[in-house]
DNA sequence: CCAGAACTGGACTGTCCAGTACTGTTGCCT
DNA sequence: AGGCAACAGTACTGGACAGTCCAGTTCTGG
């Protein structure tokens, strides 16, 4: 028998059925999606995804905080930044272009709507997905815009707001556009007006 | 029999199940509620409810494409500011308050919800009232803008991109709050704060 | 190599719910 | 008044699905 995987057979199964469940979770959304979908997708009897969650709840809870460890990535899309007064505008762009593709993302977008529309029925997920997500990487953000302040290259005294602003004047357009509509697919040219556009924006306010 | 409501019977009995359907949709979700629920709240029989609307999806797309005729408030909200250069900002501030407060109501929020939650199943739902309801809104927006810029107290090219950023500087922070917590109720002094601080960055950038 | 744990597959229960059927009642229109 | 269409109430059908049970199989660790 080929194993691949690391780990035991259970941890096997045990990581087969969070892929699946999040696959089937983001494509159909909570309600619409059966566990016998997800023991399906994943190769797996329904027993065993029994075994390893203790029901279809706990399952959804899991699966959307385990999304929460790809922030990580999105951190490094928006830290560091040369303070370079000459170029300050293009690295900005640069950044607000790394920032914009992350961020819209089809399964990022995806994760969102799936977190969004359950927030009544789990209300704590979004406090905790919005907190451990979403502040985190606008907590980085604003990490950056301080520092860019101290080296006298933004004029800023609230750098959270900054950051919210920044993310705003970027983000607004593009994810209301997914929000509504099914699959968002956003071209590279749009995404490139938006993040020069906005940079223009914030500058023209914060510099 | 006292009937109050105009219209004959079936008249009003068609807008008790309407009234009765917004309300338990936004409060429940789609999934979550149940024709039963609906009858029994809007006091009709089930087949009452089957005679008026061909089945769940018919009634939920009804409900939902009813609420954009809300949007009149919403547009005589953000239309219409003295072209006054002395008190721009107050004038703008006062607009952004006006905007700010109608679009947080819990109300607007909750239906927001309801339709981006259901966006996968209903696309054209989805697509329509972001049309009909927020592009209109925008549009708006966009107009009083063109305005001011023809009086030369605002430095526009795009006017709908000013817009957009307008929105997005207000609404980014308060609007993803309450789409990933329950219900959000925002302060007046936080409502206070987004508007003068939006509307302070947006007339840098654009005055 | 050999227990015991984990897994399979499928049947099964209980529940919820959309939509229909049916019988009788109430309101409306002429 | 009278006739019809809409209504109430309730029972029913059919399907979906969460969660359980069990009998037999496969893996794994000592």
């Amino acid at each position: 028998m080929e194993a691949n995987e690391p780990g035991g057979r259970s941890a096997r199964k045990h990581q087969a059925i969070i892929e699946a469940a999040t696959a089937v979770f983001m494509e159909k959304g909570y309600a619409r999606t059966s566990m016998d979908d997800i023991a399906k997708l994943a190769a797996v009897s329904k027993q065993t995804v029994y075994k390893h969650f203790a029901d279809k709840e706990t399952l959804f809870a899991e699966i959307v905080m385990a999304t929460t460890d790809r922030v990580d990535a999105m951190i490094d899309a928006v830290s560091g930044i040369p303070a370079d007064a000459a170029s300050l505008e293009e690295n900005l762009v640069r950044l607000a272009h790394r920032f914009l593709t992350t961020l819209t993302h089809p399964q990022v977008l995806q994760l969102r709507r799936l977190v969004v529309a359950n927030a009544d029925s789990f209300p704590e997920l979004g406090a905790a997905w919005y907190e451990q997500g979403f502040e985190r990487v606008l907590a980085t953000l604003a990490d950056t815009f301080r520092h860019l302040a101290d080296q006298g290259l933004l004029r800023i005294d609230d750098a959270t707001l900054a950051a919210n602003h920044f993310s705003g004047l970027l983000l607004w357009i593009p994810v209301n556009k997914a929000m509504f509509h099914g699959s968002p697919q956003h071209t590279q040219p749009e995404l490139d007006h938006y993040a020069t556009a906005g940079v223009r924006a914030f500058l023209a306010a914060y510099r």
